[in-house]
Parts: C-alpha cells; structure tokens; sequence
DNA sequence: AGTATCGGCGAA
DNA sequence: TCGCCGATACTA
C-alpha cells in the first residue's frame, strides 16, 4: 500500500509518494497525521490518498503514526486542494491552516557544542562585526543550555542571522547538527479518578476492617462511603476534599478490590467557568423570517445551496441563524458559524450558548494551545454541533457538516491578508457545497460581488451545480427590523461650512447640540471615527515639515498616554521633538484627530458626560472588549467614542445618537474599492442608532457631502449605491466585472525591488501576448500605497482579466507574494 | 524549509 | 586556477 503525503513544510506545493509498512497498514487511513523522511529531515506529513500503485520506483516509508484518528475530514482533503489551486498558495500551507498549533511541528535542526572544540575559535572573531561576536554569542548559549534547536536560538538572537555563522562552526568541526522532528506540543489531558468496583453491600460488609488505627480507618471509611454514593469515576482531588483521606488510603482501597484507581481523559474546556444559563427565547418571528427559514428548510430536503440573507441591522438574522442550526442537528449534523471576531459578538454567542447548551464550541485567538486542541479535539469526536468563531473556525473537523453560516459576511476579516493568503467566506461556500451543506451568509452590507453573485446567478430549486463553479446563490430579503422601528434619519452636515463660519472645532454645532440634548435627556450616543491616535500627524507650521517614521516613511501618529509618536505600521515610537528637526522652528505640531482627542474635547465641553473610548488601543488586554461593551449597555457611560469596532453588528439598544466625525476618511484612496468599503462602514454605523422605542438619530460630518457613498449611507440606501457603484465597476473594469491578481514584492534595496518588478511584468506580459489573453491586461508595476514598512520596499504589479489565476499557475514567482482576488490594492 | 548543485567573477 | 557567493533544483 502506499500514501500520497502533504508534506508539513508551508513552503511546498507538491504531493509525494510513500510506503506504508505492513504494522501500520491497518492503521493508516486518508487524513491521518504522520512522520516520514524528506530529504535529510524528518518531516510530519498528512496523507490525502492511499492507493495500490505509485509512479514512483522505491517511494521511501512512512516512518510513524502521529495520531490513531485521522486529523482532517475527507471534505477538508477536499477544500485543501481546492483552495489551494484557487488561491496558488502551496498545499502544505493550506493543510497547515486545518491542524491546530502545537499538535502540527515542523521540522528544525539541532545545534549541539562537540565538547572540548570551544575554546579553539573563540579569540579570532571580534575583528570584523565590531560588537559582540555573534560567534561567542551562540557557543555560549549552546553551552548554558545544551543542545538546542534552530527555532529556539531564533528567539534569542532576534533579527539577527546566526544561521550563516552557525554553518561556518560546523565546518569548523565546533558544532555538530542533527535533522529533528519535535514532538507534538500538545496532548490529551488525563486526571485521576477513583470508582467503585464492587456492589454498594459488598463495600458495605468491608467498613469494619479497613484500618488499623483509629484514624485511619475513619479516613478510609469516608472515602469508601463517599465512593458509595457516586455512581461515576470521582476526581481524586474531589474525593480528598470531601473526606480528608490521600492516596495511600485510597491505594489500599484498592488493593482490597474495593475500588479502581485510574486516570480519565478531560477536556480543556474554556466554556466550563461561563454560568449555564437555560433561559429560553422563543421568539416568534415574523412574516419575512418565516418566509426566509422555509426558504433555507427546504433547501436542506431539496438541494443543498447558498444562500445571501440580506437584511438591515435588527432584522433577526440571528434567529434564522439559531433554527437552521437546531434543523441540522436534529439530523444529526453539525454546524458552523463565522463572525467577525468574536470579543465584538458576545449577544450572538449567547444565544447560541443558551439554544444549545453544552454543544457549542468556540475558537478565538484567546484560547490556550490545550483548549484549542481539546475543542479541536471533542468536534473531531462528534461531541460539538456548533462551532462559533472567526475565519480559522472554518477549519474545525466537524465530522458531518448541514450548516456553515457566515454572519456579517461582507466584513473583511474573513480575508487573511498574510500568507497564507485565502478568503473565508468564497471558502465557506466552497467547502459547503464539498459538504453537502447549506451556506447562510448574513449582512446588511453585502459586497458589490457578493450582490452580483447572488442576483445574476439563481438557482432553481432542484437544479445541480456545474462540477468547477461556485454554486449560485439566493438572496432572501429581510428589509424591516424586527422590531418595526425604521432606520434613523441621517443629517448630512458639510464641515466645509463649518469652516466658513468660523467653527474650527471637531464638532460641528449641529452635532454638539444634539450631544447636548442626549446627555441632558440621559440617553446614550456613540461617537465614530475612521482613525486612531490623537493627530494624524505632526507637521511644523513654518516649513511644512512632516515627521515620519524612519523605518516606513508613514507619517508618526501622535499618542497622549504615554505621549509618545508612534509608527502603525512597524510599532517604531520615539518622543515628540520640541523643535522641528529641519528648521528648528518650534511651530511644530500636531494636525488632524483621533479618538483620544475627540475623547478629551468631548469631556472638556461637557464636563458631567461620562465617555468611554473603545479603540484598538483601549482592548489590549484580555475581555476588555466585554468589559467596555457590558460598561456601556448597562448605562455606566454616556457617550462611547470607537473606531472601526463600531460598525460591527453590536447591539446597543439605548443609542439615541450617532455622531460621524469625519464621514469621507478613506474615500479618495487609490483602491478600487475604497468607496464600498466606506459606504458599509457608514451604513453599518448608522444603523446602530435607534434600536429601541426612543428612537434615534445620526449626524454624518464631512468635507464631501455630494460624494455617492456618503449621499446613498445617509439615505441608507443599499440598493441604490450598489447600481451606482456596479456602474463604476462596470465603466473601469473592476470586479465582478473582471478578476483581479495583485503581486507584491519586497526588497530592502528599492532599485532591486523595481528592477524585479519591472523584469517580472516584462515577463507576464510577454506571456499574456503569447497565449493571446486580449482582456488580461497589466496594473503597474508601481510602488505599493505603503511603499515602505519596517525598512523593507514594496512594489505591486496588479493583473486584471478573466481569470488572472489561471496566467499565474504555471509560471514560478519566486519570493512574489501573490493575492487571488484580493479585498484591497492598497 | 534545508540541502545539494551549478555557474559566475575575485586573490594568487 | 582555486574558491566562495547567489541563483536554482529537488526532496517520493
């Protein structure tokens, strides 16, 4: 027999050739997590396929069984592939994505000091690098901590490349290396546990004899009796708690036949400290969510499909959610749910918590490497139904799969913008259809794709599905809130007026009034803007001097608490400069907002409002999100003043008031899809206003007001800024009239990256020509918008056509970082 | 990723 | 001419 292996190494693309012995052959299944050799290493593999026959002469063998259950589901075989060819990223990389970390190692080597060989080299080497010699630096860590491995000395030389010097000891004969492959970091969990053995009489007619002291035989006497009234293995622990014996008393137990001492497999579970609620909400719904229920319902009888639950904020999306859920499992099938993140969707999880007690598991980036597998874990075995979290949650290994919802599915955290570079949202319809399973995407914002998707390609009921194309997708409409109260009327006030009458300010008076009003009625209202950081940057007023971060060439953002400059891009920070470093004049200072300037003139016009500032630097530390979230619903702050966190699907039910600092930030980027991303933002913040009785209302403040985006957020009309914006798309050839391919390169040496860049798109274009792709055409090359971050240059070459995928396939791009359909160009 | 191999220009 | 760097191929 023998086993096609996706070889643990990220940067491999390839499927290789092994033999399984004869022990393991019974064992070995597809998807199974194994160690074979792999050139001079030893390397973890996942096995997609056994077959009968390779092409390969004398394929070597598979060493080493890692785990007896396989690690990933025939379907997610299946979405590795797919995903991997649709997104050009290397297999392995993609595999990587589905094991969970600790579990998945890749292969390292192992430095070790050959004893008595280290005093040999250690006078020549300062010469050259002027500091500490890099040499002496690794001989004395090596010979404090033993031998250690590749990964481990990078954690303490950071940034600087021992590597070279490393190799060079070795041919020296100083240091030996080894290929090694460490052991999974993670296991199960086991805890000890003690049972009865014997029937409750036969235990009973012992109690007399078990000890022979006075004390000792009431110890053991309580432990026996305890052990009487469970019916289940005890935590030892417990049972030293409850009686006052220890291990020796029970150990004796034992050896009298009394009881079983052994150990159980317990699950990390980070839900166990969470209360049990069991409150139950049966909403009835109303006429549209019925209708949209049946809709999908019926799908799960018909015809598995997709479809695009499109409705405003409040429209009960969640419920729809909640009872296809409760469909799939009473068949017997699993779920998954995608949100955003999940700190910023605490009522949804709720409710999923309380609908389905003890089956819900939840993976976030908080989790532990032990919780994580162990929830990893109890999906694979069957013992979740629902998995809630964020894009990485696609990857859980339900074993039978009914539901894959993708709530708030226009939200752009669904891509991954690193390598290896996917979308969870084209992967979640993807795997569905794999699946066999319905996929539910929730917004009200849907993208101008996603739209177009949905309305150009309806399915008929019972209609099958091309074997290579996305299936199509339905669109079920939600157009009221649940609760009938309409969407907030948006007053749209033009700053550049503002300025005119002389109102320099951030608030225009329209909106400082109606901050007035709210606070004085005791009602809430939140405050949004587009940006962090006190200024956007600081300039001298004399000789219009920028400062900027010497690493990336962005201007620094300017921080009151600690008062610092800070760089977004690479964290570089320093001190604000009394004097402008180019003309010493001291007319150097800050220009533009943030919300912790916005915060401090908030609390200066009104001293007695309480403010709460909810931004990425205020949610650093653990549950903060929670704690600002619960501060604000329970009314213990007046205004709440955030940034981008705002527009994501949060209900707040007191919210009177929502004030748009500065609407058109971000609209005249040079991205083709600056101005959706604006409108949704927009639209999505406007919708938090007026959710309850009181009614509400949105003041938008901008420099654009005739903008399109800005006029069609205001009216909060969704339809008709996606005409609009179809439109532009349409005129200027951008998806989903055409698909985009964006190629970045990086270089420490900016003429290096231009001169790859251009030789590179010489290249493409010579080949679009030769296989005579008359509508593929070339963007760039050109600097990318942030050409320079943390020291390194960047160039992009963007490919626009019918399918640029299918012009980059073949042709290797060393060192390119390339993005399939990417969400952005910037 | 790590390693072996090929091919190009500098000190002897 | 030997030798060492970088680009390139390959791992089953």
């Amino acid at each position: 027999m023998f086993a096609r292996l996706a070889v643990n190494i990220p940067a491999i693309s390839g499927i290789y050739d092994y033999a399984v012995p004869v022990e393991l052959a019974s064992h070995i299944k597809a998807g199974c997590l194994v160690v074979a050799p792999f050139g001079n290493q030893t390397v973890q593999g996942i096995i997609l396929e056994l077959t009968d026959s390779s092409p390969i002469q004398n394929p070597k063998s598979i060493i080493d069984l890692l785990d007896p259950a396989p690690v990933l589901t025939p379907p997610q075989i299946a979405l590795a592939i797919r995903l991997a060819d649709a997104t050009l990223n290397p297999l392995a990389s993609i595999v990587n994505l589905m094991i969970p970390t600790g579990l998945s190692q890749q292969a390292d080597v192992q430095y070790s000091v050959i004893s008595g060989q280290s005093s040999v080299i250690s006078d020549q080497s300062s010469v050259v690098s002027g500091q500490l010699p890099i040499q002496k630096r690794l001989l004395v860590l090596l010979n404090e901590r033993g031998a250690l491995r590749g990964r481990q000395i990078d954690s303490h030389f950071a940034k600087i490349d021992w590597r070279k010097t490393a190799n060079m000891l070795v041919k020296k004969g100083a240091l030996s290396t080894k290929n090694v492959l460490p052991a999974p970091r993670v296991r199960p969990k086991f805890v000890r546990v003690a049972q009865l053995s014997v029937k409750p009489e036969a235990a009973e007619a012992e109690m007399d004899s078990l000890g022979s002291t006075k004390q000792t035989l009431a110890r053991r006497q309580a432990a026996l009796r305890f052990l009487i009234q469970q019916p289940d293995a005890i935590n030892l622990s417990w049972i030293y708690a409850e009686t006052g014996c220890n291990i020796s008393d029970l150990q004796e137990l034992e050896e009298r036949g009394l009881i079983r001492l052994f150990e159980n497999e317990i699950f990390r579970d980070p839900l166990g400290k969470i209360e049990k609620q069991t409150t139950s909400d049966d909403l009835t719904l109303t006429p549209e969510q019925t209708a949209a229920l049946q809709s999908i319902l019926s799908s799960f009888i018909f015809q598995p499909s997709s479809f695009l639950l499109y409705g405003v904020t409040g429209s009960g999306k969640t419920e729809i959610y909640l009872r296809a859920a409760e469909e799939v499992i009473q068949k017997g099938k699993q779920a998954i749910v995608l949100v955003p993140e999940i700190a910023l969707t605490p009522q949804l999880v709720r409710r999923f918590l309380v609908r389905f007690p003890g089956q819900v598991g939840l993976v976030h980036s908080k989790l532990s490497e032990g919780e994580r597998y162990d929830t990893w874990r109890r999906a694979r075995d069957g013992k979740l139904n629902v998995i809630i979290g964020a894009r990485s949650a696609l990857f859980s290994p339900l074993p039978n799969i009914g539901l894959i919802v993708v709530d708030e599915c226009h939200d752009s955290s669904y891509y991954q913008a690193e390598p290896p570079y996917y979308n969870a949202m084209t992967a979640a319809q993807d795997y569905a259809r794999l699946c066999g399973a319905v996929c539910v995407m929730g917004s009200a914002t849907p993208t101008i794709e996603q739209r177009f998707q949905a309305t150009h390609s309806p399915i008929p009921l019972g209609a099958s599905f091309g074997d290579d194309k996305r299936p199509g997708v339905r669109v079920l409409h939600l157009p009221n809130r649940v609760t009938d109260s309409a969407l907030p009327p948006v007053q749209v006030v033009d700053m550049r007026e503002e300025l005119k009458n002389g109102n320099r300010g951030i608030f225009s008076r329209s909106l400082s009034e109606s901050l007035a009003e709210t606070i004085s009625r005791g009602e809430q209202a939140i405050i949004f803007l587009n940006r962090r950081g006190t200024a956007t940057y600081i300039f001298c007023r004399d000789c219009g001097h920028v400062l900027k971060c010497p690493n990336c060439e962005t201007p620094l953002t300017m921080h009151v608490e600690p008062s610092t400059l800070l760089c977004h891009h690479c964290g570089y920070s320093r001190q604000k400069p009394k004097t402008c470093p180019n003309c010493q004049s001291i007319q150097i200072r800050e220009y533009g907002l943030g919300s912790e300037k916005v915060e401090a003139d908030i609390k200066a016009m009104f001293p007695q409002a309480r403010t709460l500032r909810w931004d990425w630097d205020t949610t650093r530390q653990k549950d903060a999100h929670e704690i600002i979230l619960t501060h604000f619903a329970n009314h213990q702050a007046d205004v709440l003043v955030g940034t981008q966190m705002l527009a994501k699907g949060l209900d707040l039910p007191m919210v009177t008031l929502v004030g748009i600092v500065l609407a058109d930030v971000g609209l005249n980027l040079p991205d083709p899809f600056a101005s959706e991303k604006v409108f949704q933002t927009l639209t999505q913040v406007a919708g938090r206003a007026g959710r309850s009785s009181l009614g509400g209302k949105v003041i938008l403040q901008t420099f654009m007001p005739d903008h399109y985006a800005i006029q069609f957020a205001a009216q909060h009309d969704v339809d008709g800024f996606y005409k609009r914006e179809l439109e532009y798309r349409k005129q200027l050839g951008y998806p989903p009239y055409a698909k985009l391919a964006r190629l970045e390169y990086r270089h420490a040496d900016n003429a290096r990256a231009e001169e790859e860049a251009r030789r590179t798109a010489d290249r493409l274009k010579i080949k679009i020509e030769a296989e005579k792709r008359h509508q593929t055409e070339l963007i760039g090359p050109v600097p990318c918008f942030f050409a320079k971050v943390d020291g390194i240059y960047r160039w992009q070459i963007v490919v626009r056509g019918p399918d640029p995928a299918s012009l980059l396939r073949d042709i290797k791009l060393n060192d390119w970082r390339i993005e399939i359909e990417p969400i952005s160009l910037l």
